[in-house]
Formats: structure tokens, C-alpha cells, sequence
DNA sequence: CGTATGCTCAAACGATCGTTTGAACCGCCT
DNA sequence: AGGCGGTTCAAACGATCGTTTGAGCATACG
């Protein structure tokens, strides 16, 4: 039982926890309270109601994520030397280093259930709130790899996208060999992820 | 409500369908029975319990499919002109061609909930009856791959059946241009999936 | 001191879940 | 005709779900 922090951060963390493990509907309300050692209504006092803590889930997450993400493509975007590579890299570090915070490799696993369950309203939210920040990587995606189709552009990415959401989602499979420090492990994750991207999307 | 059929086969059809659009919890037995049109009862009678069900579900798709999978690789497993994408088509032209069968490509939705939901007793019954499908192709692929560690090729082919199922699951987006026939449209699919994954298990 | 205000609490609400029960019904064999 | 195994049926079981309620507590302000 967690007793640190307030109602509503102990509350986000029991069900970032419960969510990846459970799923949205697997984790009770009554599980929840229980882990964060807070009182059953304090969800629905605090939330307003269960789907709307699952939104402050991915909101708590999603906003600092898609923020680095974005400012780390703003520094390559539109301009004339950029690889594929680093935008790549601009959409893949960001996830890693939170896989690295305090319950952030859960948020992923959170996230890859999002994926695979079809659940329009939970698609609605992501689309609205974060839609933005893939169209940016897509159009220079497009700019860099201009002769594929826009067709076949938006298949690999969505290739791309599944291929990254699996992998980061069971993140912690692949082991740090020891004499490994964390931060060099991490480095090589992501030039791994992004050599498979890069080749992926450069396929002939 | 459905009305073709013996009992058992009406119950695995409808749950097919309502597992691949609810989730596995997300679908109840009413909601099942009912688009059955079998009575309440009858899941209980035929199949034990809904966890039973739910195996079947699979085991009536998997069957099939990795047999057929299997077949195609003996083809061309331990020969030497063989190229990676032979290996690839064998692993996922099967599934694609069941992705056209009647339901076929909501099994494949049902299959990517599988893989997100981490749920111990259904990962265990994937790999106790289908562990040694991917077993021989990792195989083939290690012996196509010699330069990878071995670290480095269970890797990638995390992210390529990752990368497959997501697109699977979702098969139907791309969609069939008119006057391509529905043959044309599956083996240009194939082809893509095929060149992104060999793409991405070669990279540097 | 009195009283708002924000929060927590135990308890209960109605709904829905998977499962079980026992009677009714079916075609088939002797 | 009569009984019998296989199947279907409506009904109910206990459990658990998300949500609501109203009393109780703490702190701060007049």
C-alpha cells in the first residue's frame, strides 16, 4: 500500500500500475483504492469517474512525452542534412527515457493496451489530444522519404509505430548485461529500435 | 443473431467476433449467447467455462494456421538458395489468407489482444501448444542471420511479429483499390509485409 | 467560538458478471 | 410404447462491478 504524496498522485500511480498489468477493465476500482491506500470514493470524488481517471493516466504521461518529442524533432525538421535516423531518434528517446522513470515501462504496456483494444472513445481522446504530434512526424517522414507513396508511407509507419509499441511495451525482456550502466543500455536500445525503423521504413 | 450451424460452432463464431471487438472480459456470455441465439446455458455445457471457450477460440484458428505456416517453411528450411523473405513468406502469407476467411481477419484483432493483454494462463497455453511453430522459423532465421548475436535476432524478431500483428490486426485500412482483384491486393500486401520485415531483420 | 469548506469514510445502491440447477424437450433404440 | 442419453431452457445463485449517499473529520476564516 502506498502512502506517499498526495490522494490524487497515489491514486494515478495505483492505476498506472493496475491498468498495465490488468487492464482498463481487469483493474477494479476496489483493487485500485486498496493499492493506493485511499478510500473507494476517493476515484469518483477526485476523477469524477472511473474513464476519466483512465484520461489523467495518459494525460500525466502523454504531455511531457509528446512535448520532448516534438521539441527533439523541431530541431530537425525542414532542414536540409537530416536523416532518417535522427527523426527517428526524436520519436524513440523520448519513450525510453520514460520507460525509465518510476513506473514509466508500465505506462507502455498501458499504452500497447490502448493499441490493441479498439475502444472508440479511449482512440477519440488520444486522436484529439496527441493527433497533432504524429501528423508532424509523418509530413517529414514524407519529406525525407518522397518516393513512397503516401500510402505506403502511412503503412510503414503504422508498422513502425506497432513494431515500437510491442517492443517498448515488454521493455525490460531484453536484459543490461552486467558492467552495463543503465545509461549506456539505454543508448544502444535506442539505436537498435532505430536501425530496425530506418531499415524498415527504407525498405526498397 | 446467427441461426447456421451446429450449437458449438455458433458459439465459437459469435465469440470470435465479440472477443475481437470487447476484449476477452469485455465480451459477456449474454452479449455471446444472445448473438448466437443459443441459450446461457450452452457455453457452460459445451465448453466448461469461458476460459475454455476462449482457448478454443484459438485453438480452431492456430491449428490451421501453423500447420500451414509449418508446411511452408519445410520448404525451404535448411536449403541453401534460400532467401530470408522465403522464410518470411511462410510466416506470414498463411495468416493472410486467413485474414480473407469468413471472420479469419477478427481472429487476428482477437490475436493482437493476446499479445497486449499480459495474461499468464493464456501466454502459457500460446506457448505450451504453439511455442514450437516460432521455435523452428527462429531457427531458420538464426541460421539466415549468422552474423547476429543471438541476443540481438530474438530481438528483432520481437519487433517484426510485433510489427505484423499490429498491422494484422488492424488488415482492412489498406484499403483495395477498385479494379485490383481481391488476389492482386492480398499478394501485393504480402509483398510489403514481407520487404518491411526483411528490411528491418537485415539492418546493419 | 461558530461555521463554512474540502476531504475521507463505511455503507449501501442497482446492475451485471460467470456459473449452476433442475425441469423440459429431442431423436433414437429396444 | 417406453425409456434413455444428449441437449436446451428459464431461473436463480453468489460475487463483484462502478457509483452514490450522508455522516464524520480536519483545517481555516469570520
Amino acid at each position: 500500500m502506498n502512502r506517499t504524496g498526495s490522494t490524487k498522485e497515489r491514486i494515478l500511480g495505483a492505476a498506472e500500475t493496475l491498468f498495465a498489468q490488468r487492464g482498463f477493465d481487469g483493474a477494479s476500482l476496489r483493487q485500485l483504492t486498496s493499492a493506493a491506500g485511499v478510500n473507494l470514493a476517493a476515484v469518483n470524488y477526485h476523477f469524477g469517474s472511473k474513464e476519466k481517471l483512465v484520461e489523467q493516466v495518459f494525460r500525466r504521461r502523454l504531455d511531457a512525452l509528446n512535448a520532448q518529442r516534438l521539441a527533439a524533432l523541431a530541431k530537425v525538421a525542414n532542414q536540409p542534412g537530416t536523416r532518417l535516423e535522427d527523426v527517428l531518434d526524436a520519436f524513440i528517446r523520448p519513450a525510453l527515457e520514460l520507460s525509465h522513470d518510476d513506473g514509466g515501462s508500465l505506462f507502455m504496456r498501458v499504452l500497447a493496451r490502448a493499441f490493441a483494444e479498439h475502444d472508440d472513445g479511449l482512440r477519440k481522446f488520444l486522436s484529439e489530444n496527441y493527433g497533432h504530434v504524429m501528423r508532424q512526424f509523418t509530413a517529414e517522414f514524407a519529406r525525407l522519404l518522397p518516393r513512397l507513396s503516401k500510402e505506403e508511407l502511412y503503412w510503414r509507419i503504422d508498422l513502425v509505430t506497432g513494431a515500437l509499441t510491442h517492443a517498448m511495451s515488454g521493455f525490460g525482456m531484453i536484459q543490461r548485461k552486467s558492467g552495463v550502466s543503465e545509461r549506456a543500455h539505454r543508448e544502444q536500445t535506442v539505436q537498435h529500435l532505430v536501425r530496425f525503423a530506418a531499415a524498415g521504413l527504407n525498405a526498397s
